[in-house]
DNA sequence: TGCCAGGCCGGGT
DNA sequence: ACCCGGCATGGC
């Protein structure tokens, strides 16, 4: 425990010194950040800032007038997010449990446990496990690891876990090994993003990936 | 020009 | 229990 845990702070640290702070989530408000984790789903932020926009345009970011909207109307609203009728669907499907279960009370929504709460989001259709997770530390601040496609290729790269390590296994190593600790948690994520860009997408061809000069420029630890 | 981006679901084996 | 195709825009 305490070894893994001075591993996983070694490469926070590292990564702090390389980025600096990123002061996540890039968006305003829990409303928005819960849009945008939606929105997000595989896609580049930039269009997903474009989709945001629209909305705010329209005066969609309330949950009442996102869950009555039309499926057809929000679609086109959010186009430039890309999978555009998938996720009109999925933001509608969460606006509305919201909406019908607590009024649009977000603060009444939040108010449970992390547990709880993640596995309320799991069971709406269209709500996956980063997702929920995206939600419940960002939007509601609770304590619960964030894992991502970069976050999955920073840590096979640097053998912190294993290839075929799933989505749970991944959450629970860094659970295991950190504190609860919201900003802790908050902070790692971002800056696992910013340096998950950084690196080539296909594992095996790492090994001659310019890109690995951030295991030097960073100081990573590269454990062979 | 083709590849990539902060997933998730549903149907087939 | 996996595996896979589908979903889609915009930037480099």
């Amino acid at each position: 425990m305490a070894a893994k845990h001075d591993e996983l702070m070694a490469l926070y640290q590292a990564m702090l010194a390389h980025f600096g702070p990123q002061r996540w989530w890039p968006g305003d408000g829990p409303l928005e950040i819960m849009i945008g984790a939606v929105l997000t789903q595989n896609t580049n932020w930039a269009n997903v800032e474009r989709a945001i926009a629209n909305l705010r345009r329209s005066d969609l970011i309330d949950v009442e007038r996102l869950a009555t909207c039309s499926l057809p109307r929000l679609a086109e609203i959010i186009r430039p997010a890309g999978y555009f009728r998938v996720k009109a669907n999925r933001l509608h499907n969460l606006m509305s449990h919201v909406w019908r279960e607590y009024g649009g009370d977000l603060e009444i929504f939040f108010s449970r446990s992390v547990d709880s709460l993640r596995e309320e989001l799991l069971s709406i259709n269209g709500i996956g496990p980063e997702t929920a997770d995206d939600i419940v530390l960002y939007a509601a601040g609770k304590p619960t690891f964030v894992v991502d496609a970069y976050t999955y290729r920073v840590m096979v790269r640097h053998k912190l876990i294993a290839e075929d390590d799933d989505y749970h296994a991944i959450k629970d190593f860094f659970e295991s090994n950190l504190p609860p600790d919201v900003p802790l948690y908050n902070e790692y994520h971002a800056l696992l993003v910013a340096t998950g860009k950084n690196y080539c997408r296909k594992i095996a061809l790492c090994d001659r990936c310019p890109l690995n000069r951030f295991d030097h420029d960073v100081r990573l630890p590269n454990r062979e």
